[in-house]
DNA sequence: GGCAAAGTTCGATGTTTATCGAACTGTGAA
DNA sequence: TTCACAGTTCGATAAACATCGAACTTTGCC
């Protein structure tokens, strides 16, 4: 598979990472790697009701941010956040996600849009 | 002049406050708000170099993300900071904003892009 | 080799967005 | 009332974005 070109979190500014953050699906990714507490995820674990061509692009859009880190692992690919260097970043920020309850909380296993 | 409608903060969810801080202008003028300390604004009084048009623009997406009171006065607008709320409801945000250098961090009056 | 599984890339499409100038609306003052 | 000032609203335009199915690429396995 290809390679996954991490940025610099230091080259990231507030506007990206917001940008980011602005797409429900998004932040339910987020969301859920930080309630993982580490846990890896490969893309269709992803309780997301989106196309694959849609996961991968929502996927992109967070590595290129500097949220997500992804590793190669046979033919899958497994993302997981980079919780500490988010925290030194951007502090606050997960913690932001995490305490933000999403928009309808009676969501359980699948995103809400 | 017109009546300036505020959304409840309790209706606004992570997501829509994220994307009105997605635009450089957008963080440019919370941080100027936030630094000001609770001075109120003109709009023209921001150092955009931007069209009225569109400076209207970006500060009416903020009111309507429930970032920004607007208050009329005479034939100006005054613009402040929901301070107290947001720290209420978003725990961490308006820090983070503070707490993370503009882009082009050589800006001094007006906001870089 | 042949095949399935997991992702990515490639158009295409429809929606949203940022931006502007121009026209409009109130307000206050001469 | 006439004028200027501060904002808003209205097209219009160009760029960005979310979404999908289809085609493609890698990898692992039989």
């Amino acid at each position: 598979m290809k390679e996954y070109p991490q940025p610099d979190l230091a080259a990231i500014t507030l506007t990206e990472v917001m940008h980011a953050l602005s797409d429900p699906w998004r932040v339910g990714i987020v969301r859920s790697l930080l309630e993982a507490h580490g846990r890896e995820f490969a893309c269709n674990e992803l309780p997301m009701d989106l196309s694959k061509a849609t996961r991968s692009h929502h996927i992109q859009v967070l590595r290129e941010a500097g949220l997500l880190h992804t590793r190669v692992e046979g033919t899958k690919c497994m993302t997981s956040l980079r919780e500490e260097e988010l925290n030194a970043r951007f502090p606050g920020l997960l913690d932001l996600v995490l305490a933000t309850e999403p928009a309808g909380s009676d969501a359980g296993k699948s995103y809400a849009r």
